[in-house]
DNA sequence: AGGATCTGACAACAGTTGTAGTCAACCAAG
DNA sequence: CTTGGTTGACTACAACTGTTGTCAGATCCT
């Protein structure tokens, strides 16, 4: 039973903590090496725990891949409803909202990477049609206040790809811009979106 | 010497024959299974040759993947020139360069998901930096008028970004809107990005 | 017909992958 | 101290990868 105790911890405590190390070293290559370098054995090797234990928290190396990415878009989720709540203008809640975004990929760029990059380049991510932006952008379609429900979509996806886009190249360095202006050019993207 | 015929073809013709079924094989996997799916052997039982025929044309994987992918950017590069020349209005250059590339891609989507999806995904194309979009890019950024040469750099970026989001969500069906909808919408956003 | 050239099927190499299994060592509870 | 859950290092397997090599047979020129 769960209750016996091994080393001062109980068994489903290690087992969760090596699960964790598992996510973290997914995290870690899933966000460098990318997809290809995400293989089990290297994961492994980065949690230093070995190939049994990855089978002891995760059926398959794609349910890992599907943890990392959802680990990522928990946070991101988080980070934004915190930046919204309580912001009284659409211009302050746009702004804390871009803000908060720039803040988590930009303090850790990995995690954009996971977001922005894996569900278009990890076959794991793309086969179950695993994308949380088409969520995100489902949430601002929510704001939009032009056109039909069509119109609302295409805005959505237009503006989430544009997002995503500036993102990804601020985080590969071809896109040399300071940080304050990178989230005030967002902003006015978010902002603009809508006035069509 | 190459003027020797053989079967009734000379040497070089069924070299360079050889060489884009070997393309076309390519194209078809990069476009369908992905990178991943995109290996010499694969590529080799699709254009029904062996592996000795596809080193006789390409060193490396790495150089059919590049190739693949500068044949469909010269595809888009010439509809695209072919699409704007003689245009009378801006609107219209916009319209027709709009028009242009979503009867490309969407005639044939594995052009447009190895245009879009493949310099992202495959490691033969990112490591060498080889991204059209940035040069279709560059060429937007020369059209704009607003803001300095960072801003316009931002709003290109963004500008391609939309639309790539906007094509590959049509592309895998997720948004669902008839041809002339989709390309008065991106029309809308070549025009509106600007005007900020 | 003889000899040069071209073709295609296949094997071989060393490497990596996902996944599963074995086995000695360990650690706590009875 | 025995017993049984727990650990980690290691091996095993079949499938795949990129790449190179071999070899029997077909095809054409002289």
């Amino acid at each position: 039973m769960p209750g016996r105790t091994w080393a001062g911890t109980t068994l489903d405590d290690r087992k969760a903590q090596r699960r964790g190390q598992l996510v973290a070293a997914g995290l870690e290559l899933l966000g460098t090496e990318g997809s290809a370098g995400t293989s089990v054995r290297a994961v492994c090797r980065h949690a230093k725990l070995t190939e049994r234990y990855f089978y002891e928290s995760f059926t398959d190396r794609e349910e890992l891949v599907a943890a990392v990415y959802e680990h990522v878009g928990e946070q991101a989720r988080q980070a934004l409803v915190d930046a919204v709540r309580d912001a009284p203008s659409p211009l302050l809640r746009a702004e804390n909202a871009v803000r908060a975004f720039v803040e988590l990929i930009v303090d850790d760029p990995r995690k954009g990477r996971v977001l922005l990059l894996a569900p278009l380049t990890d076959p794991a991510l793309t086969r179950r049609g695993l994308h949380l932006l088409p969520v995100f952008a489902a949430l601002v379609g929510e704001q939009l206040t032009h056109g039909d429900e069509t119109d609302r979509q295409m805005t959505a996806i237009g503006l989430v790809g544009a997002l995503s886009n500036v993102f990804i190249a601020y985080l590969d360095g071809s896109l040399k811009v300071s940080r304050e202006r990178l989230v005030a050019h967002c902003v006015k993207l978010v902002l603009g979106a809508d006035d069509h």
